[in-house]
DNA sequence: ACCTGAACACCGTTCAAGT
DNA sequence: ACCTGAACACCGTTCAAGT
């Protein structure tokens, strides 16, 4: 059991000034407020009052770092959620929740491009949805590419909207301009483009929910 | 029309060694071998046999250059698709095209984290997706969440198998690890996990071809 | 045991100067 | 008109040294 559970065992000399979860708390905290790529070692030194390279006393290096963090943003994801005798909805309210928490803090999209870290939250999310695919009556060959299916959407989407919702208000702006360039686009070479440009960019939400009761449906039936 | 057609009209000085085009030839055969992030303007540079810093007189940043690089690794997912007269068949074919493009190439998944280019491949691969949904009798308004479902769910399954078609064979190899780590975890708190570990990861492949399936049938009846 | 500080090997980008 | 080269303001990471 516990693989490694003496993270902070009682030492004699001074007491460590840095632990993962004092780490991970500043980072998370300062991520609220920039984005995860611009993120320093050396900022995140200054924020805590310690040298820049301390941090490495604690994680291998930076992706280590960030794969606990992007987990620790995935809590609300999961909290409160409690399942019901319908499996089908549950599924949804999940992935609804998870898109909007990856949206609301974007550091956790980052572990789609290390791969799946095994973390608490992540465990407990895939742990949801198998169990809610299962329940629906799906074998467990199905239930496993349901779950596939459904993260690679949910994530998906998230990635896609990420940079707009970092827009905030200037969003509507944007997407105005967007539907103009296509509308000016030459009819003769791109008619279906010019067609649809007006109602190009709906709300992303709407988009997803049509996606997510298309899959879900589909694939628990 | 053409906003911007006269890139290299005829000067009278010592011809330019230097194009956007040149250039991002360069780029592509580079990130062939390597990958998008580790690409630096002075390898590029090296590459070109020119200073580091020549490519600021035909890109505004690097962002501007790996928007024309990715639109241009997209050519393959759009080469020889001709439409039939069954738009869903068409739409399967342009999404298993462009995940496999992607997958082969992944600069081009660069581009969901900066928007739309409205570079050429990426409007053509809207238009033909745009006019199948059309075709297939949805409405306007049906016809463009459509579109923007199947995006998100194609790039959002390349986006996380990237990592590992990068591996190669070694991927085999990874999933046994990561299916293992799953089967060892404590059956009482993840169930479902344990029960299915066995079966985790089914190829990537097949994963898609349902999901994509399931949308595109739900979507268009 | 944990943190510091100098150092290494890099980045993207700007701008005055050359031709 | 186009390219060069020095310079600026950064990176992540290593490692010997301190306490």
């Amino acid at each position: 059991m516990a693989t490694r559970k003496a993270d902070h065992r009682p030492t004699r000399g001074r007491p460590p000034k840095l632990s993962r979860d004092v780490i991970c708390d500043a980072a998370l905290s300062m991520l609220a407020e920039q984005s995860a790529a611009s993120l320093s070692l050396r900022d995140l030194g200054e924020f805590l009052g310690v040298d820049p390279t301390a941090v490495y006393r604690h994680f291998a290096d930076k992706d280590d770092l960030l794969r606990e963090v992007g987990d620790r943003a995935l809590a609300p994801a999961i909290r409160g959620l409690v399942p019901t005798d319908d499996p089908g909805e549950d599924l949804a309210r999940l992935c609804l929740a998870l898109r909007r928490t990856l949206l609301r803090n974007p550091v956790a999209l980052n572990l789609t491009s290390i791969g799946p870290t095994r973390h608490r939250n992540e465990l407990r999310i895939t742990e949801v949805m198998l169990d809610a695919f299962l329940r629906a009556g799906l074998s467990e060959d199905d239930a496993v590419i349901g779950y596939h299916v459904l993260i690679e959407y949910t994530l998906g989407s998230a990635l896609l909207d990420a940079p707009l919702a970092a827009q905030g208000s200037a969003r509507t702006q944007t997407y105005r301009q967007w539907r103009s360039d296509y509308a000016a686009l030459a009819p003769a070479d791109y008619p279906a483009s010019v067609r649809v440009a007006k109602r190009l960019y709906p709300p992303s939400d709407q988009v997803f929910q049509v996606g997510l009761r298309t899959l879900i449906d589909g694939l628990t039936t």
